[in-house]
RNA sequence: GGGAGCAUAGCUCAGUUGGUUUAGAGCAUCUGCCUUACAAGCAGAGGGUCCGCGGUUCGAACCCGUGUGCUCCCA
């Protein structure tokens, strides 16, 4: 069979992705080896995969193709989440712009409808990349955080928690997202520094009616003062004491409020005098509980202004602040203005400017689970890798965590199975039945038919945050076959943004319900930035789509890139470049096919072998092999997979196509011998196999071309590693130094590559020179080799570690250049030779180091003088 | 404002408990090659005040202190 001159992945991607799947290499059942298990932070089902997720699930299948080699049973479950806000967000707009139609005028059921469609559409979308990636997952366990059991699983959770006493019911401060009119729990709130304005406005006094008595108050948000209920200073505030027991009026509104006094109010701030506005701030709410004062709240639910306000009803928040400000100035209430720097909270779904408000929600009590979930990563039980940078972030988060809000005023999620009667009371069943007799129960005197469930959902995450036990139907099923198989799960990899949202409570749902940690290791990968180090975005267009990135360069070299720049919890600056480094490696692995296949057809029998030569670069690459893929298992343990590859990539490139195959190349018209074939053979199996786990397409398709197989190269199982020998690595590098001098020399004095040329080397080292000599000779075209033979013959002079070369051929040589590189070694070497002998001259370095590192240095100055005095020589020989 | 981390070649990063020659890799750069697997290639080369300062030590890229700059997390 001809191969074509370029390596093409589209169709062989395609065909393998076929194969393994016809073949159930994926699907895992519970067997008698031991698991291997990894649930995939499941994709919200809101679009489509970002380089992020490519960086997240390339390092998942890196990890369990790994594994499956090694002879685990690997489970690696597939998924998506129903991302509650996004996804709702998503349909509402899609409603609207396609169809439409407004949520509202849609009943619930009708609106699921259109919800499970769209995660139908999504959903694929989103498991047809991963395919084409080539992730090795288990299709027959797709996940879906909305799945029937699942739901059932939340359900049974929640009921479970509210009657342990763990979840409540009550009216706090909450974060309040006004576009998607919902609340919000702390961490789905982003912070971000802003420049705003301080308005400092009169409130005047009831007393007195002269028009300069007032009192005067610095504040972000003038929108607000409808609902001021007081003005408070700090009593040690000299200016104010004399307010006590006065009344001021609100501005605008004429409404009377007291001045009151409390600690907390900062003199220095605007004038020191606050306005209390229950409502809408957190501290001020903290205020009104400690003196009893009334919460007026503002705002309609979509952020204008409500009826409560007075004025400027239906208007939006920020439309009313600049309507409000003209307004007190054209009365002369404003004093003054400043800018000023301020952090404001953003909703992380919608990017509005979060509302603090009073709301009536659901709450998990965060305390209790914290201690478990801390002391799981404290005694190392769960590692995190790279571990210095986060463990101490956990530990801060859990340490000063607070109660979660999880309850959603949204439609597509769990519905909260609450059950209300007409005054408000409620009881908390998984159905309506059981609603009804538990509220009799519980509320005998009542005679009540109907109970209407609350219409909130749950907070995605109170779903998710079960994943790594419900994928396995732990929750719905406990103690079942696969869960007490597959939990806790090996490893999860995932971003470090969601070490709050995610890790941490899915390690507290681990311990509350199978009192066992979800995960041994958790892996985070850095963000995927664009070259220029910008986060990805949409309105920056920076972030690339992954089909046509597949397309461009296929898929083995799209993974490629993206760990070859992927260092272990770094951010990773994507770059096409590195794209193009995975193709063109694509390429050297075809072309390393192509020259084998040739040699295939011309092989002659092991008696015409190369001899000495052949032996040598078999026995080294051997050693070769052995050394990295002991270096690859120990970085891999350790999760670092860039590192590894780099190695991968090097050995094949450089130690066995440049060097290895170069080496056993036999000469022009001669044939390779049957035993030089096979061991070629196998050293490229073993490199594919090694490589496997993060190129897996074009691996298995050369693995099959390189001769018939009775096995797949996925789940072929790794074999022992051989043990490599020093002496042999020693001499290998020995022969490329050669090589590369006499090269560089050839080089450097112009020496036609066609030129063949004569050594005559001064070695103690006789027998390596034995075993590389017909390699040496082939590699830098050398006529004959004499060894420690005089020449007659001037010639290019070459230090190379402890030998002497001279090279002679028919090109005129310059001798002043040749003298100006030895000058050069031999100024190298003194000042070496100087700093050593300084440090050996110091009698506390020789009587304070370690002998062996004394040895070590008198070693270096024996080789360096030895050095010198041969450089000498030859410069006499050549002055 | 509180906390954490980082700073090594033009870029992205390695550098294991302080001593393996005057610090390594990939990419980029420069030079020479269409050499019978590969120009998506081969061969070779150049390139560093290890952020500044001070300290500990016989010895510091590595340990300690301090300054500067950047990043992230939290309020």
């Amino acid at each position: 069979m001809e191969l074509s001159k370029h390596y093409d992945p589209a169709e062989v991607e395609a065909k393998w992705y076929e194969h393994w799947l016809s073949k159930n290499y994926f699907r895992s059942v519970p067997d008698e080896k031991p698991p291997y298990t990894i649930v995939i932070p499941p994709p919200n089902v809101t679009g489509v995969l970002h380089m992020g997720h490519t960086l997240n699930e390339t390092v998942q299948d890196i990890l369990a193709r790994r594994a499956r080699i090694n002879g685990f049973n690997v489970c690696w479950v597939p998924g998506s989440d129903h991302a509650s806000i996004a996804t709702e967000a998503k349909v509402v707009d899609m409603l609207k712009r396609e169809k439409n139609i407004e949520k509202n005028n849609l009943s619930r059921k009708e609106f699921l409808e259109y919800a499970f469609e769209w995660k139908e559409k999504y959903g694929n979308i989103i498991y047809g990349q991963i395919k084409k990636l080539g992730c090795s997952v288990d299709w027959e366990r797709v996940s879906f955080t909305m799945d029937d059991h699942y739901y059932k699983a939340v359900i049974k959770v929640f009921i479970d928690l509210y009657n342990k006493g763990k979840i409540y019911r009550g009216a706090r401060m909450i974060n309040w997202d006004t576009v998607a009119q919902t609340a919000l729990s702390d961490e789905e709130v982003e912070y971000k520094e802003v420049t705003g304005k301080l308005y400092y406005i009169k409130y005047r006094l009831t007393d007195g009616h002269e028009e300069n008595n007032f009192i005067t108050i610095a504040t972000q948000r003038p929108e607000t003062i409808m609902g001021d209920v007081a003005v408070c200073a700090n009593p040690n505030d000299n200016r104010y004491t004399q307010l006590k027991g006065k009344k001021v009026l609100v501005p605008l509104i004429n409404k009377e409020v007291p001045v009151i006094f409390d600690e907390y109010v900062d003199k220095d701030f605007g004038t020191g005098m606050l306005k209390i506005t229950p409502a809408h701030d957190i501290n001020d709410f903290n205020l009104g509980l400690k003196y009893n004062l009334s919460v007026i709240d503002t705002l309609n639910p979509d952020g204008t202004l409500s009826n409560a306000a007075q004025i400027f009803i239906g208007e939006d928040r920020f439309e009313a602040r600049k309507k409000i400000v003209e307004e007190l100035y054209s009365k002369g209430l404003i004093v003054k203005e400043e800018t000023y720097t301020t952090r404001l909270g953003y909703s992380q779904r919608t990017q509005s400017v979060v509302e603090p408000k009073i709301s009536t929600q659901w709450f998990v009590k965060m305390k209790e689970f914290a201690i478990p979930a801390l002391s799981e990563v404290e005694n190392g039980n769960i590692k995190i890798y790279p571990g210095e940078k986060f463990s101490a972030t956990y530990k801060y988060w859990l340490e000063n965590v607070k109660d979660w809000c999880i309850s959603r005023q949204l439609w597509w999620g769990q519905q909260i199975p609450a059950w209300y009667d007409e005054d408000g009371n409620y009881v908390v069943a998984e159905t309506e039945q059981e609603a009804i007799v538990l509220y009799k129960n519980n509320f005998p005197e009542k005679d009540v038919k109907e109970l209407r469930q609350d219409e909130d959902v749950l907070d995605t995450w109170f779903s998710s945050w079960l994943w790594p036990i419900e994928v396995f139907n732990g929750i719905t099923d406990p103690g079942n076959k696969e869960i007490n198989y597959y939990y806790p799960t090996s490893v999860l990899v995932t971003g470090q943004d969601i070490i709050f949202f995610w890790v941490a409570r899915m390690i507290m749902a681990g311990m509350e319900y199978q009192h066992q940690k979800p995960f041994s290791d958790v892996y985070f990968t850095g963000m995927v930035r664009d070259s220029q180090g910008r986060k990805m975005s949409k309105s920056l267009g920076n972030s690339p789509d992954l089909l046509l990135l597949i397309k461009e360069y296929g898929a083995d070299a799209v993974r490629f890139g993206i760990m070859i720049s992927s260092p272990a919890g770094n951010d990773l600056l994507f770059d096409e470049k590195s794209l193009e480094q995975g193709k063109h490696f694509n390429n050297k692995l075809w072309n390393a096919l192509k020259l084998i296949k040739i040699w295939h057809r011309k092989q002659t029998p092991d008696s015409t072998e190369q001899g000495n030569s052949s032996t040598f670069a078999m026995d080294w690459f051997e050693s070769r092999l052995a050394q990295a893929r002991g270096e690859v298992n120990a970085l891999m343990d350790q999760y670092k997979l860039s590192e590894s590859l780099k190695i991968i990539y090097s050995l094949i490139w450089d130690d066995f196509c440049s060097w290895y195959l170069e080496w056993i190349k036999p000469p022009f018209g001669k044939q390779i011998s049957e035993n030089e074939y096979a061991k070629t053979v196998y050293f490229f199996e073993e490199l594919l196999h090694l490589l496997h786990p993060f190129m897996p397409f074009i691996t298995e398709e050369i693995f099959h071309l390189l001769k018939p197989q009775h096995t797949d190269l996925v789940i072929k199982p790794a074999s022992e590693i051989n043990t490599s020998n020093e002496d042999m690595l020693k001499s290998g590098t020995i022969l490329q130094m050669l090589i590369t001098a006499v090269r560089d020399a050839r080089k450097k004095h112009e020496i036609k590559s066609k030129d063949a040329v004569t050594l005559f080397i001064e070695t103690g080292n006789n027998t390596t020179y034995n075993a590389i000599e017909s390699i040496l000779l082939k590699q830098v075209n050398a006529a004959e080799i004499f060894y420690n033979t005089p020449a007659e013959e001037k010639g290019i002079n070459i230090v190379c570690g402890n030998d002497k070369i001279l090279l002679q051929s028919h090109t005129e040589v310059d001798v002043s250049a040749q003298m100006e590189q030895l000058q050069k070694d031999l100024d190298y070497l003194n000042n070496f030779l100087i700093a050593v002998e300084k440090k050996l001259s110091n009698n506390k370095f020789v009587e304070n180091a370690k002998p062996e590192v004394v040895d070590l240095e008198r070693k270096k100055k024996a080789d360096a003088e030895s050095k010198i005095t041969m450089i000498k020589s030859t410069l006499d020989k050549l002055g």
